[in-house]
DNA sequence: GTCTATAGGTGGATAGAC
DNA sequence: GTCTATCCACCTATAGAC
């Protein structure tokens, strides 16, 4: 009755843990994102997890592998996450502001967004992953576009031009002031950029010159 | 009178071309654009020269020497082609359609900008090229929120915020649009991000709501 | 300035024992 | 599943001849 509960997160008796598999992406991908695909190797992930490199090829057979379970897993991730924000969210602004969100916590995570880094390297990239890479932009563009467009039916906001094309302007926004963020360790310098962005959408031209200009 | 004048750009007799240096950072400039500075080796550079590893290390010692004179070499170079907009140019509006030209230019070689490339790599950088990159982007704001003040001033743009905060959104805004254009080879893309950042600087909110929107 | 030759290290990857 | 041991290709860099 009064025994000590060891510190685990879950009721279950012998919680599992997270898979070796699951740890390896975990490593991998932090290092992909600080790094580059290109910046690390199976050496620093084996020491990272005091496992020996062979025993990471058990588990991924190559880079190219490994690469490729890391894109899927973030996409997937990526696409919980942004479903989470349809479920939960209101207002075409919330969605916005929550998928800004998403970005600005990658960041505090001191790393770069997987795709950023990995669309710098697409050229060096084996070719599964750079069709795994367009396609997370794909889908980007495609959930960022819908909420546009009905957040500007619904008077939320006033871009001007397609909303397919303008988001692609917010996804490459993001990026972009991520990269550069990164350059000068500043997550203030990337959420003033989001700021912007996000109000260059809400008023357009549609918002008369008035009080809020400047 | 008749003979045959050989095919070089220049007159004087025995054009010495460029030198041997120029040429190793010609190549490893274009790799780096390409393939990002820990994408490419010694190897691939002496291979297009058809000279030796040995050789080019006598003209820079080591990689960190060889990035470092490289990001110099670029950062003078741009730094001219924006004194030859600040010349040549009339209104603000022109010499930021010229800056973005400078961007597409780049990508047109079908070449991301060195140091969005370099920014992704920031963290396995040797120290003097972290700096060096700052540098570069630091001038680019300066240049940047110099002409968007003036132009806003003029009339000629109506963006809101500060000239500063607005010159890091354009860099951003264009690095990023490069970045994204890498991963689906596609300078429309580019093109497409860009005239609309322009867009947005131009109209702003204090164009009104009118004929042109949309 | 460019070469040959080589050092010393690290990359991804495999074979086979346990 | 994880290990030891090893392979081979490639990396940056240096020594010394020409």
């Amino acid at each position: 009755m009064s025994r000590v509960i060891p510190v685990k997160r879950n009721a279950s008796p012998a919680t599992p843990g997270p898979s070796t598999g699951q740890r390896i992406l975990d490593v991998a991908e932090q290092l992909a994102q600080t790094r580059g695909f290109n910046g690390f190797s199976y050496a620093d992930i084996a020491e990272e997890l005091a496992l020996t490199k062979a025993s990471l090829h058990y588990h991924f057979p190559s880079k190219a592998h490994l690469g490729s379970a890391l894109l899927q897993r973030y996409h997937q991730a990526f696409g919980e996450a942004l479903e989470a924000i349809d479920r939960e969210s209101g207002g075409a602004g919330e969605k916005l502001r929550r998928y800004v969100g998403l970005y600005d916590s990658v960041l505090q995570n001191n790393r770069m967004c997987l795709c950023g880094m990995l669309a710098a390297e697409f050229a060096t990239l084996p070719a599964q992953m750079q069709h795994e890479l367009r396609s997370f932009f794909d889908a980007n563009e495609i959930w960022l576009a819908a909420v546009l467009e009905k957040g500007r039916h619904a008077g939320e906001f006033a871009f001007r031009g397609p909303p397919k094309q303008r988001a692609r302007i917010v996804v490459s926004g993001l990026e972009g002031a991520m990269l550069v963020a990164c350059a000068y360790r500043d997550g203030r310098r990337f959420r003033s950029a989001a700021k912007q962005i996000l109000a260059d959408i809400r008023t357009g031209s549609a918002r008369a010159n008035g009080a809020t200009a400047e």
